[in-house]
DNA sequence: GAAAAAAAATGAACTAGTTTAAGACTTTTA
DNA sequence: TAAAAGTCTTAAACTAGTTCATTTTTTTTC
């Protein structure tokens, strides 16, 4: 099996067990996909076809708000789980760019494939819950956090939850995720370096 | 069957068909609580034991932060589904107080019921899959509000968002969930009045 | 229904975070 | 490998939101 695919049923498995039936029907409904560095995986005003599994690289999802500025709702590296889940449910238009920071890999798994999915293995009805479940405990936590706590706070919480991010990306992203000016996200760096 | 229980079974078969064995099974693994207006339904320290439905009244989720300034996680009434899921699905100590701000009916399903449901009907796979995903979306879409929107543009977002809520909850309250101080929101609010 | 307690309004002094601008450093491109 | 473009730093003037203190209004309690 390929390392991909290895990961995305590793990925899978932490939650469900697949028979070797089960995992190669699993396989054949995903969609290869790359992306190089600075090239879009999707952008605003589409309607998002594909939810994406990341087996290799770095990618930022954002907004743009009224004066054009940035602000970055996830960013995602391997094993993470990526795409507009509201533009994929819904069907309507996203409003987020999704964008390469590394030379990319993914796999995709479009509308038509999810909804067969449930159909053919039932289980994923499981695994989704699961993953939902997860994925909302921590935005509850981020959401929390975006009210409570200072910049500076946050900016201490990201380092602690995702140390293998915080290098990937650029001090700019960063400030765009935080939701503050890349001049205020230098000073809290300088800031937390110091004490 | 009771009006409490005939809105939790139209609640879930939004997104699932039940048989009436079903439905009768799903009820019979449900708690009925009563809480008075401003009694507690679960405190900080606690583990959760049990997820909520609200067939009447009104509660408010908060932490306090190291100041014992409350920050309000969320206001629910009837219809909607409380509780801290993180503290319920990790077996952790909670961090929330959830307070009734009203007097209040909720129907709970304990930790132990909620992992048999889903071996004596898997058909709940799918309904919490489905209303966590609705859940994560919103969520997802507030944690991007709570970093790029001003107080003012929240509240407004919230009032056209919840109008239901809005008329039921203290001034004060409602700062706590904006992410804002009491005197903060009573500007905002003469200001958002005014125009 | 009077007294007490809590919520809301107002204002002045303050602070966290923004804006604008300019220079130094780093990465990309031709 | 030079020039262009983007990122990072620093600093001064500014604004959204806080803090603290006082008064008015509303709600709760006995």
């Amino acid at each position: 099996m390929k390392d991909s695919h290895k990961l995305i049923i590793d990925n899978v498995s932490r939650f469900i067990d697949l028979t070797e039936l089960e995992k190669q029907k699993y396989i054949s409904l995903l969609t290869e996909v790359k992306v190089k560095r600075r090239a879009y995986l999707m952008q605003a005003g589409e309607i998002t076809k594909y939810e994406y599994f990341i087996t290799k690289g770095c990618l930022k999802a954002y907004t743009l708000d009224v004066d054009g500025v940035p602000h970055i709702s996830m960013f995602a590296v391997e094993d993470y789980w990526t795409g507009d889940i509201a533009s994929f449910i819904t069907k309507q238009p996203s409003r987020y760019f999704i964008k390469a920071t590394e030379d990319s890999e993914l796999l995709g798994i479009s509308r038509a494939n999810y909804d067969l999915l449930f159909q053919e293995i039932p289980k994923f009805e499981r695994f989704y819950r699961i993953l939902y479940q997860r994925s909302l405990i921590s935005y509850i936590r981020r959401s929390n956090h975006g009210i409570s706590l200072t910049a500076e706070e946050r900016y201490i919480e990201f380092k602690k939850k995702y140390p293998n991010i915080v290098n990937r990306i650029t001090q700019k992203d960063l400030a765009g995720y935080i939701g503050i000016t890349p001049e205020f996200m230098s000073k809290i760096i300088s800031k937390v370096n110091r004490m």
